[in-house]
DNA sequence: TGAAATGTTGGGGCG
DNA sequence: ACGCCCCAACATTTC
């Protein structure tokens, strides 16, 4: 195919990022509404260090295939490039002799950069790129205290949001859209090979989920009609299904935040819909406070954190990564990850305590773990999650909060249905031993068929040492920050 | 969106 | 009747 004709109309380039979506799309309708042509594009940039991981090329890779099929449904064509963001989308608009570039306005470094690059490159070619605040409810720029500053703690930053003014009614897909085939050809979605092949890992993966908006959409009614009635209580339960399970959706934008906030914020907003709200207040707070502090998704927020005697561990983190760490609660919680690209957000949370402070395990080594595992991953997100279970974050669990395995579990999982689910191997035990094997007695094991250290491991730490070991180390590392200062 | 150690209180057994 | 102890239950403090 040559790249030589010229396009008949005036055109406009809409260029989807995470928000592969059609209906509340703010750039995809503010095009529909000027009169010019629409050409749409995605760009598959592997070469930045926030590239999507495995369970999330999987899940691109279906969520490109729907939104395509969306778009091909309405006469349109999504052209799939693949390289530096900046340039691929320049050289699309350049060939289309477009005159508008429209995107979502993105918070994350990367993403940034390449929008910088971008208005540079169609500056030069007189196209304009007008960015779109679509991914927040909020916009993380506005979001400001009293004297000015952005905001550090959660409560006080949730205020300010709820404060600023209503959230916005979602738009519905835009009811004309024009679209027009690029002049230049794009690469087939199977050239990427983004989908695993040998091994087919994916089984479990694909069991689980829908992508794309129309499994988003249908997601968020399931919820909106089922689990948010209890969502307070029951989304603290991973052997229940209490939570909304919406954040691969979201992260991928199949369903916007405001779709969402209007799911729950309707009338009759009682204290199950506040505790969703307030998730997803959680979400714009990671997006303002990566916003403000580029660095956050890499470095530690809190200086003495920066010296903390984090421990090389390799073998204790493949334990971790693997659920052999002997702690029913934390291996059931990483095997659920590894097969269904999900884990339970109650469990995320003493999972990644217990490889912070029982390991002494750096979180940076975590994140990147869950950044290959999880659907959900987001830049923005797991950084804050993880820096808010290390104590190092802002608003962050103070360091002293060590969860306690078997009481969680005990507290969370009182029945074991979700550690029998995914640890078959002592779901034979009764559940008054279950959370904890290393104590049952040995006419329980025996019976159960449990052989610690062959069948299932001897804890790989005990706890009450642990947790004595993280709380002197941390004592270690704030005092050094007193006397250096 | 903890847990453990420590302190306080009050009922009941008992000499 | 009274003081003493034990200890569960609850509250506070500390990590």
């Amino acid at each position: 195919m040559t790249s030589s004709a010229v396009p008949a109309e005036p055109r406009c380039l809409v260029w989807f990022r995470n928000d592969l979506r059609l209906s509340d799309h703010v750039a995809l309708t503010a095009a529909a509404r000027n009169g010019l042509s629409i050409v749409t594009c995605y760009v598959y940039d592997d070469t930045v260090d926030d590239a999507p991981g495995g369970a999330r090329r999987w899940w691109l890779h279906a969520s490109l295939r729907a939104l395509s099929t969306d778009i091909a449904e309405r006469g349109g064509d999504l052209l799939l490039r693949r390289g530096k963001a900046a340039a691929q989308v320049a050289s699309v608009a350049v060939a289309n002799a477009v005159a508008e570039v429209h995107c979502l306005k993105s918070h994350t470094p990367n993403g940034r950069i390449a929008e910088a690059e971008l208005a540079k490159l169609l500056a030069a070619r007189g196209i304009k790129l007008v960015l779109h605040a679509g991914d927040t409810l909020f916009d993380p720029e506005q979001i400001r205290s009293g004297s000015g500053q952005p905001l550090k703690v959660f409560t006080a930053f949730w205020n300010a949001c709820v404060r600023s003014g209503s959230v916005g009614t979602p738009l519905p897909v835009p009811s004309k859209l024009p679209f027009v085939r690029s002049v230049v050809p794009g690469d087939s979605l199977d050239a990427w090979a983004l989908e695993p092949k040998s091994p087919d890992w994916a089984g479990d993966i694909r069991a689980a989920w829908t992508p794309g908006e129309a499994g988003a959409r249908a997601r968020l009614a399931a919820f909106a009609a089922g689990p948010l009635h209890a969502y307070r209580a029951e989304r603290d339960r991973p052997d229940r299904e209490g939570s909304s399970r919406l954040s691969p959706h979201l992260s991928f934008g199949e369903v916007s935040p405001r779709a969402a906030w209007a799911a729950a914020a309707g009338r009759n907003r009682g204290e199950n819909e506040a505790a969703f709200l307030r998730e997803l207040g959680w979400r714009e707070f990671a997006r303002h406070l990566v916003w403000h502090w580029p660095r956050f998704p890499h470095e530690s927020f809190r200086a003495e954190f920066r010296r903390f005697p984090w421990r090389d561990d390799a073998a204790a983190l493949a334990r971790w990564q693997r659920g052999q760490t002997g702690y029913p609660l934390i291996d059931a919680g990483m095997r659920e990850l590894w097969h269904t690209g999900w884990m339970h957000n109650r469990v995320r949370m003493v999972a990644a305590s217990f490889l912070v402070k029982h390991l002494l395990v750096p979180w940076q080594q975590g994140a990147s773990w869950f950044w290959d595992t999880l659907v959900d991953a987001d830049l923005a997100n797991n950084a804050v999650g993880w820096q808010w279970v290390a104590g190092s974050g802002a608003d962050a669990a103070p360091y002293f909060r060590v969860f306690n395995p078997l009481l969680q579990a005990q507290k969370f999982d009182p029945d074991g249905h979700y550690v029998r689910r995914w640890i078959p191997e002592l779901s034979a035990l009764p559940t008054e031993f279950l959370h904890d094997p290393s104590a049952a007695p040995e006419s329980a094991l025996r019976t159960a068929s449990v052989v610690l250290g062959q069948t299932y491991p001897v804890p790989i730490v005990a706890h009450s040492a642990a947790r004595a070991r993280a709380l002197a180390a941390y004592a270690r590392a704030r005092g050094n920050g007193s006397s250096a200062r």
